[in-house]
DNA sequence: AACAGCACCTGTAGGC
DNA sequence: TGCCTACAGGTGCTGT
């Protein structure tokens, strides 16, 4: 579900809600949520307050009082909640209680998503490439691609650029009228360029708008985005380009739906 | 090295 | 209503 702009705009809601707040107590209802030592992950949260919330990629992190520090990682339908519904309730995997009385949820239909304990934040979330927010830092990365791969295919490599997925390469890509199956190698130096300031404006303005809502996304304050409104390729096949008309097309790369114009993105 | 395929899970939508 | 299939915003593993 969430990528880089959805976990921002989750973060910063954090940041206001939870920010200061002393864990009381760590329910886990669902055991593989966690990784590693529940018992541990457990004992290690209880008593203490939390100092900072930080985004890395598609990470969340949270630093304790003592230095400790966990991520959670919301994969397809994580949700971090703060007043559980009928829908919440029945996908409650994990439960903070603080010790004013209120609570976070971490709600999950699919089981996919992963908290996460480390040895401190400089060591977490190892092998991520650099964050895609910056032209310059994008740039250099793309300058450095000598791999066939296709371009979509290495814009979700998270050692690449972290935090972009399927939504949001679809359109970066569009943006930079590049076609997703493009090698990576055989990007012109426009091309590069071209996408080295499309992948951070298209990120950006999802994070203006909080995010892209298809299905389940919702911010912390249990809002839906807004982003959905502004796609202009991602869940658009068979429906008329907005630059030149033709059919958006959909097709599978490395088992990802991507869609484009054949038309502006021509290989 | 790179890629396909599948595993992890559940819910929903569409065809019949 | 029910059954079946396909699909979903992510990642990690295995085998070729």
């Amino acid at each position: 579900m969430p990528e880089l702009p959805e976990v921002e705009t989750i973060v910063r809601e954090l940041r206001q809600q939870v920010m200061g707040k002393t864990i009381a107590r760590v329910s886990v209802h669902w055991e593989r949520s966690v990784q590693g030592q529940v018992d541990e992950f457990k004992r290690r949260l209880a008593g203490m307050a939390i100092s900072a919330i930080s985004r890395r990629g598609k990470f969340i992190g949270f630093e304790l009082h003592d230095g400790t520090f966990f991520t959670i990682h919301l994969r397809m339908t994580g949700k971090l909640v703060q007043k559980l519904d009928a829908a919440g309730q029945k996908h409650v995997r994990v439960e903070f209680r603080f010790q004013d009385g209120s609570a976070l949820y971490f709600v999950d239909a699919r089981k996919f998503g992963r908290l996460r304990l480390w040895p401190c934040q400089s060591q977490s979330c190892p092998n991520l490439g650099p964050e895609p927010l910056n032209p310059a830092s994008v740039l250099s990365v793309l300058f450095g691609l000598s791999t066939r791969r296709p371009v979509k295919t290495v814009l979700l490599d998270q050692t690449v650029l972290a935090g972009v997925g399927n939504i949001y390469a679809d359109e970066a890509l569009y943006a930079a009228g590049i076609h997703p199956l493009t090698p990576a190698a055989r990007l012109s130096a426009g091309q590069r360029r071209k996408l080295s300031r499309s992948v951070p404006k298209v990120l950006k303005q999802a994070i203006r708008r909080r995010g892209t809502t298809l299905r389940d996304y919702r911010t912390l304050a249990d809002r839906s985005g807004e982003n959905q409104e502004y796609l202009q390729v991602y869940g658009r096949a068979d429906q008329p380009c907005f630059t030149c008309g033709a059919p958006i097309e959909k097709i599978r790369i490395a088992g990802r739906s991507s869609h484009f114009c054949p038309c502006c993105q021509k290989l």
